[in-house]
DNA sequence: TAGATTGTTAATCGATTAACAATC
DNA sequence: TAGATTGTTAATCGATTAACAATC
């Protein structure tokens, strides 16, 4: 029997790895073990993905070690094992060693969002020919504070190298690992008429790997049943389409008054997440994740915070003005008494 | 020479009157005095906006006292004046009397964000034919939590009634007024392909008063210079119209690589506010607010969440299946030692 | 070794939640 | 008066900022 490569888990018996995947994964593990020889998932995805790897990386000190639980769940478990204990501490420094996380450390929105941010930056530095960055590199390019930077990066992992900085295409890699740049995510499109005017629509979004597998419209022989070769189907035929093709995620974009009938549609199919379009927000049940971009309330919240500041630079001008002349009092204004 | 309705200040001869105008006004007071006759601004805007007024209504306390220092500067520098104290103290409260705010209160944007989904609210419950609603009502309605939804609402005035809650379409004015969805909000749009495509566009942005007095593209002979009824200028002329037509806003619907080139350009112009829909950020000099409504990174953001909720179910799952069966250790793993 | 830069721990800030006095 | 509901003040929570030890 084949003994891991890792040399601290046996994992050719291991049933995470006879699933195919490692379950608590954060990098998206999923399809690593199909490819692998002996070697176990743990490991194939920490060398492929660039991350530092513990047992066979030549770096000192392991910095996966840190997440290595939720890599591996079993980790907990061998742990509390005599036997194994002795090896683990070889190979894992002592501070990780008895943390076990009661669940997946959540991520704010407003981090996924910054990722994104930085991806693009790092994008510019790489076709500059930029092979090192630091963050206050980064915090010049995206307006990020250079401590938030690198507190958002060390939430997934250790990334850079003191008095060096992040490597960029590695981080860059990571980063796209972690947002799920490399995985294709199957999604449907319902209302037909953004597609039909902009032929190169989907294109644009198969850049970021999402692939539109199917378009629906309330009225598809608005289009002669077919928008940028793409067949277009009823609502009536949605969630057949759905199972037909694995969509996990929608996007809704339709009339106003037909948004959340169609989520509703979408949820009962089992659809995953709703990106909803309309000018008018939808609900969904909890587990279903919804995010409505309205280009109204954009607007709107725009327009409420340009007025705001001007209002706010008058303001200040008025009371500069009755600090500065006091001269001025008498001419005017006078009192009714 | 008339005395002012309020009987404090002599507004007939303050200048803010003259100007038009009660600068630190909320609520959008602009064109009030336009129309009042020997009324102070205040006064008219107060009723009008059917905000409890002061010195005029019947209500005990004027519960406006809170706002007062907002919607006219020139409060603070009355008060300090021996002669005109006792008066203030007449029709004021004591509390805010001599409370100065040294700037108009930050908004954050998630509150406007809230406010808006309250307005939908409304106007769902007013289409009903219910008259009062409570802040659990509306909380029921939009999700929002029923404090937080009183507590949004004091920071703009007292709008409820203990006992009885609001009166909902009372609230619903004022939500119009504060988000200034009364006023003619002249905007520009830059890209014709969307409009061009949904030639109802234009029409649904008005019933928000965003009145598209533009339409510009970096090739307007594709469109044979008009869509939807409206002239498709170049982008040379783009400055031009926007000072013939003196659009405030400006919505940028072009290409990703021309995005960033285009908001330079409307900045240079002038305009104050720019939301834009590329699937790239772009960034302007401070003064001038952008909000980026990036699809593809709400989509991005929407399949992290759900992949990381799915991985955190699994997780817990596999944590509950190895805390339950300890029989099955051995049968599923062992050791390589 | 000195200077630079990371990742982390502690302090600050802002938004949400809870509690409650005031009011109808 | 009792019950309901507001607007506000205090407590909690979470995110950002600052400070710094560890590292290259």
């Amino acid at each position: 029997m084949a003994k891991a490569i890792c040399g601290i888990f046996d994992c050719v018996r291991c049933d995470h790895r006879a699933k195919g995947k490692c379950s608590g994964c954060v990098l998206e593990n999923h399809t690593v073990l199909a490819e692998g020889g002996d070697a176990c998932g743990i490991y194939l995805c920490a060398t492929r993905k660039n991350i530092k790897s513990c047992a066979v990386c030549r770096d000192a000190v392991c910095s996966f070690t840190r997440n290595l639980e939720m890599v591996c769940p079993l980790r907990g478990r061998l742990e509390k094992k005599r036997c194994y204990s002795r090896r683990l501490s070889e190979h894992f420094d002592q501070k990780s060693a008895w943390v076990r996380p009661e669940s997946l450390p959540k991520i704010p929105e407003k981090t996924i969002d910054r990722l994104q941010s930085y991806l693009l930056a790092l994008n510019e530095f790489i076709s500059l020919g930029v092979a090192n960055v630091s963050s206050s590199d980064m915090s010049r390019k995206t307006g990020v504070k250079d401590y938030l930077i690198r507190r958002d990066l060390s939430q997934f992992g250790e990334f850079g190298r003191p008095s060096i900085g992040y490597d960029a295409k590695r981080l860059r890699g990571c980063l796209a690992e972690i947002l799920g740049l490399g995985d294709e995510k199957p999604v449907i499109w319902v209302g037909a008429l953004h597609i039909a005017a902009e032929p190169g629509l989907l294109d644009r979004f198969s850049d970021y790997k999402f692939r539109i597998v199917a378009v629906a419209d309330p009225n598809p022989e608005h289009f002669q049943g077919q928008v940028g070769g793409m067949e277009v189907v009823s609502l009536r035929q949605v969630a057949e389409k759905i199972s037909e093709t694995g969509a996990v995620g929608a996007i809704v974009a339709v009339s106003d008054d037909l948004a959340q009938d169609v989520t509703d549609l979408l949820v009962r199919a089992g659809i995953q997440g709703i990106l909803n379009l309309a000018f008018v927000g939808v609900t969904a049940p909890a587990g279903v994740c919804v995010r409505n971009v309205n280009i109204v309330a954009e607007l709107l919240t725009l327009s409420f915070i340009c007025r705001r500041t001007h209002e706010a630079n008058i303001l200040d001008q008025d009371r500069a003005d009755i600090a500065g002349p006091v001269e001025a009092e008498n001419s005017t204004l006078s009192a009714s008494a």
